[in-house]
DNA sequence: TTTTGAGTTGTTCGA
DNA sequence: GTCGAACAACTCAAA
């Protein structure tokens, strides 16, 4: 039988389980990647994601060749080119790895329905996260919506075959062979400039890093994070690998792992958190609506240095270090009472490795309205988290050089004003729906 | 069904 | 400087 895989956010040929299903169960596999126009289109034209996913699909095309193959790459919508394709190619079906964002849902779903009406099968495989959709449950049957109980069964869960590697090396020969693979679409061709502007992180879970993630994961001047976000987003490593290092060397960086498949439950089971926040009393909070204040945020000239830092940090690498994350996040939703949905869209526009479960989770959780969030009365101090943080001013003096002299600008907003306004604010917005 | 204990990453205040 | 409690009450998970 002849199946077709299509690539999506798994750019990589070892331990991919749909690909290896697909080769196991096929003698011959047609591998095909799609840029997709619809969300190309909205991309500005100099957007580093795309120069970094052309890249990696690059580097796949050569990966393919040297196993006697190609990949083939087209520029379009998919829910007309898988169909086409298919039925070109004579496939009995098309195999892929489950995406579980609302966008994604529902363009394999529109798929799904055109590949049935030509008989060709649809089949989707767990590859981009450990646990998926409804393999971690309450007792109940429900999802959770809290991470310490879900942790704990996921870990309870946790069996060896769920961190094996599939590598696909003795099935290879089933990838179709001597095909003759057209050049590759150009960024050019496709609207883009090739002017590569970030450096993209090693795609290497360093050991010394691991070790001791959770002693220096919290220091934006130190080299204390793994940097392996882009890589898990357009899956050029694999989890699986992933967190089995991760469970040997270090249960801080694994419980980080588990925050990722919880975000990625989450979203699957409550779509509209994207959107809306997770607990809706929190729609009724009434939001500042101030241009100055968020140009001020995205810009990095708030006069609070732990906050500009970070956000020139993200705006000249597309990264940001995760400590510094929750501190500006903090200070949009809390000090500047900005909706975090504002602060999300900016993140999603700059953060190379933007992922919309991780995002949406996380600024929900720092404005205090979604699952399992921080109390909204918590209120970052930046100050107090500079001096904890970044106490030598190390980071701070490499994104804000001019910190400290009379160019860098006033607070634009006071502390203490800021802490009281967002108590009371939320206060009154909650109590109201209570009553 | 009822009850009980617990909940990512903080801050502030007062002793 | 250090330490514990309050912050505000609610919802969730599990027994």
């Amino acid at each position: 039988m002849t199946a077709l895989f299509w690539h999506r956010r798994d750019l990589r040929i070892d331990d991919n389980k749909g690909l290896f299903d697909a080769l196991k169960q096929n003698e011959i596999v047609h591998p095909i990647f799609i840029f997709d126009k619809s969300i190309l289109d909205k991309l500005p034209n100099n957007d580093q994601r795309i120069l970094f996913i052309h890249q990696e699909i690059e580097s796949l095309k050569k990966n393919y060749q040297n196993l006697g193959s190609d990949l083939w790459v087209y520029y379009g919508e998919p829910s007309e080119i898988i169909p086409k394709i298919a039925q070109e190619l004579n496939c009995s079906s098309v195999y892929f790895n489950n995406d579980y964002e609302p966008y994604a849902l529902q363009r394999d779903q529109e798929i799904q329905v055109s590949l049935n009406k030509i008989k060709i099968e649809f089949i989707g495989k767990k590859d981009h996260v450990i646990f998926e959709k409804n393999e971690v449950l309450k007792d109940d049957g429900k999802p959770y919506t809290i991470f310490t109980p879900y942790s704990r069964k996921w870990k309870a869960n946790l069996k060896e075959e769920d961190l094996r590697e599939y590598s696909i090396e003795k099935y290879s020969g089933n990838l179709v062979q001597k095909q003759q693979g057209e050049a590759l679409i150009t960024l050019e061709e496709m609207g883009f400039e090739s002017k590569v502007l970030h450096d993209f992180p090693d795609r290497i879970a360093k050991n010394e890093i691991l070790k001791n993630y959770h002693l220096s994961r919290n220091f934006p001047a130190v080299k204390g994070t793994s940097k392996l976000s882009l890589h898990l987003r357009f899956g050029t490593i694999s989890i699986r690998k992933l967190a089995l290092i991760a469970r040997e060397q270090n249960e801080t960086y694994l419980n980080e792992l588990i925050w990722r498949d919880f975000y990625q439950m989450i979203i699957f089971h409550f779509p509209k958190s994207a959107e809306n926040s997770f607990k809706a009393q929190y729609d009724k909070i009434i939001w500042e609506k101030n241009e100055v204040h968020f140009d001020s945020w995205c810009t990095g000239k708030t006069g609070y240095p732990i906050v500009d830092a970070g956000m020139r940090e993200l705006n000249a690498t597309g990264f940001m270090h995760n400590r510094v994350r929750m501190v500006v996040a903090s200070f949009l939703t809390k000090h500047l009472l900005l909706d975090w949905r504002l602060g999300a869209a900016y993140f999603a526009e700059k953060l190379l490795d933007f992922e919309l479960a991780s995002n949406t989770g996380g600024w929900q959780w720092a404005a205090g309205c979604g699952c399992d969030a921080a109390p909204y009365f918590r209120v970052f101090n930046p100050q107090a988290q500079q001096e904890k943080f970044d106490k030598s001013f190390e980071y701070i003096k490499k994104w804000v050089p001019e910190y400290g002299t009379s160019s860098y600008p006033e607070p634009i907003i006071e502390h203490k004003f800021a802490r009281e306004r967002i108590l009371q604010r939320f206060k009154s917005a909650l109590n109201e729906t209570n009553a």
